[in-house]
DNA sequence: GCCAACGTTGGC
DNA sequence: GCCAACGTTGGC
């Protein structure tokens, strides 16, 4: 059992359009890098990952999700009029797949600063220098430090 | 808007 | 297969 990190730019789907969506669950279309990629073709139904708004006036964790359908071709790379067509993938040899997420709980939003803070999290991968990866596996000690963050009042800054 | 960091592309 | 140029990410 893996734990994972997944970014959204609130802007384009936050935690409240999951809280909105169809059954609480959005298939994460959009991921276009290989890596990110080949991380949810390793997720497993029933693994818990957290959201994370990325991109935004206050980035930070949001709420957590479970995998709820394993890794299939996100239509989007086959559709001409989407922001995330992909001209070289077809029907026949698809390049993207993408898992689909069920909303677990949104949680308060346990700010960037605030993980930066917890030394518990020294090593997490979102907050090494330079990471721009979408998609990140997280340790099941770093899972337990954040999921005791959130549900600890957010400090008065 | 800036800029550091990183991934991808394409010429050779 | 190298690597420079370019595009994107994402915090600030």
């Amino acid at each position: 059992m893996r734990y994972w990190l997944m970014k959204s730019e609130p802007d384009e789907f936050s935690i409240d359009d999951l809280v909105r969506a169809k059954g609480r669950t959005t298939p994460w279309f959009g991921v276009r890098n290989y890596q990110a990629r080949n991380y949810m073709r390793d997720m497993k139904v029933g693994e818990r990952a957290f959201f994370y708004h990325s991109s935004c006036p206050e980035p930070g964790i949001a709420g957590i999700v479970e995998v709820s359908r394993f890794a299939y071709p996100d239509a989007t790379q086959f559709d001409p009029k989407s922001d995330y067509y992909d001209a070289k993938a077809t029907r026949d040899a698809p390049r993207w797949d993408h898992v689909d997420v069920r909303l677990v709980e949104k949680t308060r939003l346990v700010s960037l600063p605030e993980l930066r803070g917890e030394p518990a999290l020294a090593d997490m991968v979102i907050l090494r220098r330079g990471n721009r990866l979408s998609i990140t596996p997280v340790s099941g000690d770093e899972w337990k430090a954040i999921v005791r963050l959130a549900a600890r009042m957010p400090p008065s800054a």
